[in-house]
DNA sequence: TGCCAGGCCGGGT
DNA sequence: ACCCGGCATGGC
């Protein structure tokens, strides 16, 4: 089940074969020595990860966590219960994650899409194939790529890379991509060159989180990067 | 104090 | 096809 770390290496070492491809596992690998494993996505169930991925939406996750207690101390982290739970109550319960009344909606959105297709049942939503899948999660009104995408890998464990704005910035910074690359872009720039493996897919969105935290706002740090001179 | 956060939508050119 | 305003709380 668990590959060992060093299995997982020398298949990431094999796979990883083009110059681009090397240089995306050389950051990588950077980014682990520095900040270590991440341990995502910080949640207990893979609904709750569904929930917090439309809550996080340009939103500072300290203030998701608050949204989530409530659900969670509310016991209406379940689909059924959030599925049935009025406007209001959803309204002041997510209050502290900000843009509560489109997330409100946006949360409804994905659980009628979830029980229209799948009975309320998310592992029968994971059953389908990725792409497909991914397909209509992006139909859904409020579920955009990083949201789909980051429902997937971190909710349903399957392959797909998470972009998001700090990987954006940093792939800008060392001249990786163009400017004008759209989302799809690079996260196919991402799935070209590196193997199909989640758990690399798992920890590299996660540890561009943790860099972009600490290095690359708005306002770089760019000079004390961890990522200075590649 | 002001800036920013693990985006996305919809209406206007 | 782009562009841009709007959405909102809380931490640093």
């Amino acid at each position: 089940m668990a590959k060992k770390n060093s299995e997982r290496m020398q298949v990431i070492k094999q796979s990883g074969s083009t110059p681009i491809g090397e240089k995306l596992l050389k950051i990588y690998h950077i980014l682990y020595h520095n900040f270590g494993p991440q341990h995502w996505w910080p949640g207990e169930s893979p609904f709750e990860i569904a929930v917090g991925a439309i809550l996080t939406q340009n939103t500072a996750w300290k203030n998701v966590e608050k949204a989530i207690a409530n659900l969670k101390k509310a016991n209406l982290l379940t689909p059924k219960a959030l599925y049935e739970l009025p406007y209001p109550y959803l309204v002041e319960l997510i209050r502290p994650a900000g843009f509560f009344n489109i997330k409100a909606k946006r949360l409804k959105n994905f659980l009628c899409f979830l029980f229209n297709e799948y009975n309320g049942n998310l592992t029968k939503m994971f059953a389908e194939e990725t792409e497909p899948l991914r397909q209509k999660l992006l139909k859904v009104t409020g579920i955009g790529p990083e949201t789909a995408d980051s429902i997937l890998l971190y909710a349903g464990n399957k392959p797909t890379f998470v972009v998001d704005t700090y990987t954006k910035r940093v792939l800008l910074r060392h001249h990786l991509i163009f400017e004008e690359a759209d989302y799809e872009q690079i996260r196919n720039f991402f799935m070209e060159h590196l193997p199909q493996d989640t758990h690399l897919f798992n920890e590299y969105h996660a540890l561009f989180v943790s860099l972009g935290k600490n290095y690359c706002r708005p306002k770089p740090l760019c000079e004390k990067c961890v990522l200075k001179g590649i």
